[in-house]
DNA sequence: GTCTATAAAAGGATAGAC
DNA sequence: GTCTATCCTTTTATAGAC
């Protein structure tokens, strides 16, 4: 937040409209003739917010960083009984994806194809948090003894972070296969994923 | 190889000269002037082997998805008897990912970011063999009895397959992390993940 | 804060010589 | 097959009015 709350109304407006665009087809893919049209303004309103394209992609940039490392509150309590703990955690983690794609894709395309800069040590910053967080959750689930002590839990988050990341990076792709033909959503693909690493995971 | 062959020599070499620099930075990422530096000839030259930008962009992926489709013969066996055998799959499928990385990034950007059009079947036709040859040597494994049968071939074969891109995209940043600074290698990596995912999935 | 007009550069593509 | 020169369009960016 700290940086979004220093610009005004109309850097705001723009921000928010270039965020998709870059999300979807990157810095070069898009230009500044687009987002003012998609502004319904004019060039040289954009150019009077930001002072150049990249600073223009830079804030849209910090701004999705800063939505991606608020906490999801809201979804937190929304478990199952029927689900085991690795699922929910697992769960959580895919919902906060798709809840927040564009930022998530913003800041994918940093871990892709970034230079190494200052935005990939954000990056590294962003992630490392977030996959932090997935370790506490695992670790405390290991106290109450609900996951086996000798599983390593940072191990298990990379393992629930990859794959859903696979999920979020190749969903459209994996519902043209036929062995995912019966699985109609991301939670459900999810959670058949998560019930074969389990298996082993579990306390028995 | 198919349409490889009937290129000729310079058109060859633009090509191979244009793969990297298409798999770093994408379609809209690289200019005809960049890469014809790039190859010490003209502009010109470019246009005179390809009709436009996108012909060129699409030999280079139809000749990346050719060689990420032809089989590794000489990586198959080179298994150590420490490794059980969902990591032997798992790391042949890895040391793919990196020996043929250009490819590779190329593939996942049209995973990513492809308009849904003929590069997008095609790279699911693509993903979907590859993917297929992995299910087919866990249903060997469960057959030969080193798997379990209670497992699902194909979700694991997910997790593989999503642990190993997370390895791929990540890398360069997981490395920063201190949970990781003992592993050195993105093998190692690979080898304590499986492990701990295998715990579950092999037969005890 | 927002606009129109315009500059300056880069990008894709062609013509025509060698 | 490769080059130089050129064309047209798009793109980033600025100047200056309202």
């Amino acid at each position: 937040m700290a940086q979004l709350d220093s610009l005004s109304e109309g850097a705001r407006r723009i921000l928010s409209i270039a965020a998709p665009l870059f999300a979807e087809r990157g810095y070069t893919g898009v230009s500044i003739n687009e987002i003012a049209a998609a502004t319904d303004g004019s060039k040289a309103n954009i150019f009077h917010h930001f002072p150049n394209k990249e600073a223009l992609y830079l804030a849209v940039f910090k701004s999705a960083c800063d939505e991606f490392g608020t906490e999801l509150k809201d979804l937190a309590d929304e478990r199952s009984d029927n689900d085991n703990r690795l699922q929910i955690i697992g769960k959580q983690h895919l919902l906060r994806l798709f809840s927040k794609s564009d930022s998530v894709r913003l800041i994918l395309r940093e871990v892709i194809d970034g230079e190494s800069g200052i935005n990939r040590s954000l990056v590294a910053e962003i992630l490392h948090h977030n996959f932090g967080t997935i370790v506490e959750q695992i670790e405390e689930e290991q106290r109450q003894g609900r996951i086996r002590d000798d599983v390593n839990p940072a191990m298990t988050a990379v393992t629930i972070v990859a794959l859903n990341m696979f999920f979020f990076q190749t969903m459209t792709i994996l519902e043209q296969f036929q062995e995912f033909r019966h699985l109609d959503s991301p939670q459900q693909f999810a959670r058949e994923a998560f019930e074969a690493i389990a298996k082993g995971l579990l306390v028995k």
